[in-house]
DNA sequence: TATTGTTATACTCTATAACTATA
DNA sequence: TATAGTTATAGAGTATAACAATA
């Protein structure tokens, strides 16, 4: 448990790392800005998957991921193959050509770390990527668990989805 | 020096935080969106200010922080005095307005934030201010000091003004 | 009636460029 | 001619709501 001014410079780190996320971001093909970047790169590492599943992975609302995906398609990098048990759904994949932009991005950022990073030891690199898992999950166990009253565990672990605010876009029955 | 991996493993952090930002700026007044409050912010913890300064510690353009404060000052949260020591400048400075304003901002994101981290130590927070402090000065740097060319020169380094490809736009003399 | 995905619309943040008023 | 700041415009990312097709 921290105290005030942690928490605030806390905030204030965050509000500066969006000048890292830009920088990033500039160095990307004119043609796959962050966001298409993103759901190559989840299709890459976890395989071919549905709209739903590639939204919460995005953490965004899936009308978002549609675009994205959309995108995507319209390049010819990635294909939706519409899904045998459910005629509702399409599959995504990558292509040859996704994959092959895939490498490209991964060279190009990982280029970028390591000139920025050059005087980061493994370890360093590590604890970043540790701690940054972690506050994502304290934030992501907090969005499937109602605002528990301070004093004691945040979140029984069993609730499949409550609620997830993201990701889906209420269908607002008529 | 790390490896390749571990590169894209960070990437990946990277672009979730994402969801992380949007979730704190879920809380936030519906009249006081992130950029005002970053405003805000940086005002309160170093005082009056010019508008390239400011833009400085946003690393954004300085037009970017032009609407910003507009946005501010038009809600009587911040003042633009006329500097005497150069009529083409304004400086900046919190009302009380502003600063009451300020401490609801804080008050917000400290208790969002000491839900979501009741479970981190100090010592995790503190560790996770310090990385991501370097991370953005190690990304920094780099926007002021030529990019090391790990084998071949990607640009010549002796160009006068590579830096701060933010804060200003250039004015294009016609 | 509920769910999967798409599209239309709106809002925030950002950058580039053009413009002003000083320096 | 250069600098401080403003404004207009455009692009990316996101959310909400309404809708179509299927469960």
């Amino acid at each position: 448990m921290a105290e005030q001014a942690q928490y605030e410079e806390l905030v204030r780190q965050f509000s500066a790392f969006g000048a890292v996320k830009r920088e990033m971001g500039r160095i990307l093909p004119s043609d796959c800005p962050a966001g298409s970047a993103a759901v190559l790169t989840l299709l890459g590492r976890h395989g071919e998957m549905r709209m739903s599943r590639l939204a919460e992975l995005l953490s965004v609302d899936m009308s978002v991921t549609s675009r994205h995906v959309t995108h995507l398609a319209e390049r010819g990098w990635i294909q939706r193959s519409p899904d045998p048990a459910d005629k509702r759904s399409r599959i995504l994949h990558l292509t040859p050509a996704g994959e092959a932009q895939l490498d490209e991005l991964s060279e190009r950022t990982t280029r970028l770390l390591a000139e920025r990073l050059s005087d980061w030891s493994d370890d360093d690199v590590g604890r970043l990527i540790q701690l940054m898992a972690r506050l994502r999950a304290s934030f992501d166990d907090c969005r499937a668990a109602p605002p528990r009253p301070p004093v004691r565990p945040p979140a029984p672990p069993e609730a499949e989805q409550r609620t997830a605010p993201t990701t889906r876009t209420p269908a607002s029955a008529t």
